[in-house]
DNA sequence: GGTCGAAGTGAACGGTGTTCACAAAATGAA
DNA sequence: TTCATTTTGTGAACACCGTTCACTTCGACC
């Protein structure tokens, strides 16, 4: 790994790269993908709009990207959480909840990281393929997350790792996309307890992991 | 109701609507919100592109009709499904798988009928407006059925109605949603079980199911 | 210094949603 | 019936979009 092997060249169209990305990232953040234009990022970076394809095959393939790395950046904080010394159940409860905070803290990325309607013409999709990506691994932190829960005692024995590690994932995706684009959810619950959202959080992370325990809360 | 209150023009100008309503969603059910174009939409009917601005105000208002008809078919669905005869729990399951299947039926639909990130200045949305919604009625369903729960003694007492239907709708939507745009979901679980996607659907309700209900299996 | 490939550009192509002045047709009143 | 008014439909245009291509400019290397 020494640095020695950039060439001059190279580090100057890194820089172009990161500041076509940059520019993209904010007008993204803000726009979302209906918002975000070649012809915009060229302006914002004083060149001109064919330049870019220099750098990127296809505006497609420059929100791949972004949606890559923001992916990245939300599979970091689980990390982060999970790997802390802490009971598992609090370990599992706040890693679930953290990743929907994370989610919603950037609506249009996480939104558009999921919306590709999947393409019937396309094979079922490489195994293999989906692991590289940042979503296979946030996948396989949650199936290891699920596993350990099992092999601790937590959940209930009889449940499959794989299976229940997509329900979980299925329903916390559930939440962030609720509550990233429908506008009208934060606000249904008004009128009885006035639970805040941070506190329906927690309160969907607890029934996820309720559905998994065993009945009694007996542990090993 | 005596429809003789509506003259030929009218009945003609609802004919051309339907014509067009019909067009978008032949186009719509086969390539989604991108492939729809109003100038496709005329062409298939054989009238001009401005046309189309005589019966809606724009490709948003029309897509917005798509949408909401769409939901209120999977909203009748769910409704016959929980009007039947049947256990509380055996309904509750069959509710729940129901609507993730027609949702995934048309994912274009599904996916769109949410897809609009929220605008940060619209305001929290009148509560009242989204009652007014399919949406909004298949909430309202949703609610009923876990108000249910709890006076039937199916599920905690200490539940809250309105936050344990979020909660539930989300877990629901989830899915619909991993399945009807995440390519790779359906394969994820390939390896083990060989759990078929009818059953693994079945499975996710099931573990919402449990979630909410009483430790021990005692009902009133 | 000359060469050669990479970087950058302006103009264009075909597409989009939408508007607008205008023509045609249907409607209602005299 | 005739005339005026409203509704329905149109073609051309505007401003935007992603993308391509011939072209120039520039930096690096022999």
């Amino acid at each position: 790994m020494q640095d020695s092997e950039i060439s001059p060249a190279e580090r100057r169209r890194l820089r172009v790269r990161g500041a076509i990305l940059d520019a993209a990232e904010k007008v993204f953040a803000e726009e979302g993908e209906t918002g975000l234009s070649i012809r915009r990022i060229a302006d914002e970076i004083d060149y001109s709009p064919a330049a870019i394809y220099k750098y990127f095959s296809s505006k497609d393939d420059l929100v791949d990207v972004l949606k890559e790395s923001f992916f990245g950046r939300l599979l970091g904080t689980v990390h982060e959480i999970i790997d802390r010394r802490e009971p598992f159940s609090a370990r599992a409860r706040r890693c679930m909840a953290g990743y929907v905070r994370i989610a919603i803290e950037k609506p249009h990325h996480y939104v558009a990281a999921f919306t590709g309607v999947r393409a019937d013409d396309e094979a079922p999709s490489d195994a293999q393929a989906f692991d590289d990506t940042n979503k296979g691994r946030a996948f396989s932190v949650l199936t290891d997350m699920v596993s350990e829960g099992i092999e601790g005692g937590h959940f209930r024995p009889e449940l499959d790792t794989v299976n229940t590690a997509k329900s979980v994932w299925a329903s916390i995706h559930g939440l962030a996309m609720m509550i990233a684009h429908l506008p009208e959810f934060p606000a249904m619950a008004s009128m009885p307890g006035g639970m805040s959202q941070a506190e329906f959080i927690d309160f969907h992370a607890d029934l996820i992991i309720r559905s998994l325990e065993k009945p009694s809360g007996v542990a090993a």
